[in-house]
DNA sequence: ATGCCAAACTGCGTTTGA
């Protein structure tokens, strides 16, 4: 089973690519992130032809993520549990034996702001969420999690030095949620690489490879064995008007 | 010190993202 996540930024614009993904890397399970769009405005059609399960929680101009599945998909929920927020971040469910979250991490804008506060906040409700499930669950959980975990996941450490995305009170909320009971098979299966997922349309960032690696696909300890590669897919990055992030794809033996 | 890019909104610029 391949689960990949992407945020796509707009789905609207971004579509055409999506379908050429899909079409190229036959993924399983698509996780998205940032569709930009309202609930009825999600091109359920043409993907309802690739995908035939489908979840989405849209939102006018911010956030919005969806599930696209060839697999059914069971027990779907909206954001965490036991706590409210409007904003269409958290998508989960229960798929091909997983229990899968589908994340949309709050950006933070800039250390210290009210919106920093809050992704804080939300990473740890993250944490609350799956401390509703015992340690040996299949869980998956994928996403834009918007913080880079290490220095090997910046491309100039000292340039980016406590800012935003690696800030180190983003790293200790990310870190929470982690010992959960859970890892960075990327991490795990490349050590030392120094890959990215994210560059910055400005300033030729993908030309200049100035990027931050804070997509990721992270599984339950147990479930290592089971992972068979970790890819970023750094070439879409490059296509013609391309999404700021790169596609992440998670291959499971199961 | 700021814009540099891209997208959305109703806009003829502003906000947000990362």
């Amino acid at each position: 089973m391949r689960i990949t996540t992407w945020n796509v930024n707009s789905l609207r614009v971004r579509l055409p690519h999506v379908l050429r993904f899909a079409e190229e890397q036959a993924p399983d399970v698509l996780c998205l992130q940032e569709l930009k769009l309202s609930q009825d405005a999600f091109p359920e059609e043409e993907l309802r032809a690739v995908f035939p399960h489908l979840e989405w929680w849209g939102q006018p101009t911010y956030n919005g993520v969806a599930i696209l599945s060839k697999l059914p998909l069971e027990d779907v929920r909206r954001g965490f549990a036991g706590w409210k927020d409007d904003e269409a971040r958290v998508l989960s469910c229960l798929v091909g034996g997983v229990r899968l979250w589908c994340l949309y991490t709050p950006n933070g804008q800039a250390v210290g702001t009210p919106k920093f506060l809050y992704k804080l906040e939300w990473l740890g409700h993250l944490r609350e969420d799956l401390d509703r499930f015992e340690t040996g669950t299949d869980v998956v959980v994928v996403g834009d999690m918007n913080v880079a975990p290490d220095d090997l996941d910046l491309w100039d450490p000292f340039k980016l030095d406590g800012q935003i995305l690696c800030h180190p009170d983003e790293r200790g909320a990310l870190q929470r949620v982690l010992d959960w009971g859970l890892l960075d098979p990327f991490r795990e299966k490349n050590p030392y690489a120094n890959e990215f997922s994210w560059w910055d349309y400005q300033k030729m960032g993908f030309q200049r490879n100035h990027g931050l690696r804070i997509d990721h696909t992270f599984v339950a300890r147990h479930l290592l064995p089971s992972v068979g590669a970790v890819t970023i897919h750094r070439d879409v990055r490059g296509w013609d008007n391309p999404s700021d992030h790169a596609p992440v794809s998670l291959d499971l033996k199961r």
